[in-house]
DNA sequence: CGTATCCACGTATCGACGATAACACAGACT
DNA sequence: AGTCTGTGTTATCGTCGATACGTGGATACG
């Protein structure tokens, strides 16, 4: 009940806090009953962002399993970044270091993760440690969201958390399958490569870049898609 | 001088918090001098911040020009990994988001990044567009150093920075394990790269790739004329 | 030289907040 | 019936961010 009035609070607050006394009075109950309850607001912070996190991790564990690890893993990412977004006060409390006591949703995810990697891992996939490629998924995605949250005149497009995802994802991932080395994704490095290039050339007009300058991040987008 | 006392202050703090009240009376001036001068609790914060991080910055702006542009980028992620260490707690103010008015800071620091990734991608050895790389490489070493000083059970080692560093720049390179990185001509190479992938590739209509054949034509030759 | 004006600073204060002490009351057990 | 425990309330403390107000001094002007 307290922990539900303040996840309003929090979800409706404009500045990212929420005052005790707030909470308090929504609920209908007088202060020292939380600070029996919660110890803190710390504390009580702690369980708002705990509980909204696992409300939201339900929803995820009802489809979980799959045949491919590496569509969880991407499915984790996505559920990550979705989670960041849908609720950006409780996500900053979570990673943005604002709250003191650690809540263990973030320890919860990261045994997730892990389970997810260590698959991959038995599948001959990874190219390090679990542990680490653990970490470093985790770090990407937090930094990725954070960013989104924080930052969304550097970060305008949320479809950069899928591009960071596929990036990540290629940073702890054997080489997969299939052709000569090099020559993987050559097309589309001589597209960023040709792209940056084009600023300084004279070659073509101001009109023709900009039209190149999109024909170029079709061609290299096209490719990774494939 | 204000400034310089909230940066002890907030250095030494253990919560990570100052009281304006505290740096005006270590400063020696009244309160209202403080809110005259940065107008806000938060403006004085992204002031010091901003000082901190400046100072720091002109400390790496010293050896910056190198021959290798990954070994730049290299620098600058150890660099922003050390600084994250060394100033915890402004390091949270400026990627945690406890900070309302976003410093400069940070759209500096990616400017930079964007700068070493152009020369980088110039080079034939990126194979994202500059920015996007920029800001997945900034969400990573963020989400790190976060981590680093959120979590340091989590994140026990401060050498997982450097693995993923690794890891970030294996994710954003081009596979040039040839060890021939672009060579003088890298564009040209890129138009010729291009155009021998260009009628294999569904990205553009037949109409498109004609035209876009001509371009890198003459991209090419501009480029050879020089 | 005297006076008016403006600017910068300190004092005092306000309202909100986190946290707690002191007290009140209901029910269970002896 | 008496006592104890747990749970709730009211009232309050100290701190904080922010600001209204008075005051002193420097400068511009007659």
């Amino acid at each position: 009940m307290i922990l539900e009035r303040a996840a309003e609070l929090l979800a409706s607050s404009s500045s990212g806090d929420v005052s005790t006394r707030a909470v308090c009075e929504a609920a209908g109950v007088g202060q020292p009953v939380l600070y029996r309850l919660f110890g803190d607001k710390d504390g009580l912070l702690a369980a708002v962002v705990d509980r909204v996190w696992d409300e939201y991790l339900s929803m995820k564990r009802a489809a979980r399993a799959s045949a491919d690890p590496l569509e969880d893993l991407r499915r984790g990412w996505d559920n990550h970044t979705a989670f960041a977004l849908a609720h950006p006060h409780a996500y900053r409390l979570l990673f943005g270091g604002a709250l003191a006591s650690m809540p263990e949703a973030v320890d919860e995810a990261m045994g997730l993760l892990r389970g997810i990697l260590e698959r991959l891992a038995a599948q001959g996939r990874l190219r390090m440690p679990p542990e680490d490629a653990a970490r470093f998924v985790m770090a990407a995605n937090s930094g990725v969201s954070l960013g989104l949250i924080l930052r969304p005149d550097s970060y305008p497009d949320p479809s950069i958390s899928t591009d960071a995802r596929d990036a990540a994802f290629r940073a702890i991932l054997a080489d997969t399958d299939d052709s000569e080395p090099g020559g993987a994704d050559a097309a589309g490095v001589a597209a960023t490569t040709l792209r940056a290039h084009l600023t300084e050339s004279d070659a073509l007009t101001a009109g023709e870049k900009a039209l190149m300058r999109e024909w170029l991040e079709r061609i290299r987008r096209r490719r990774r898609a494939d």
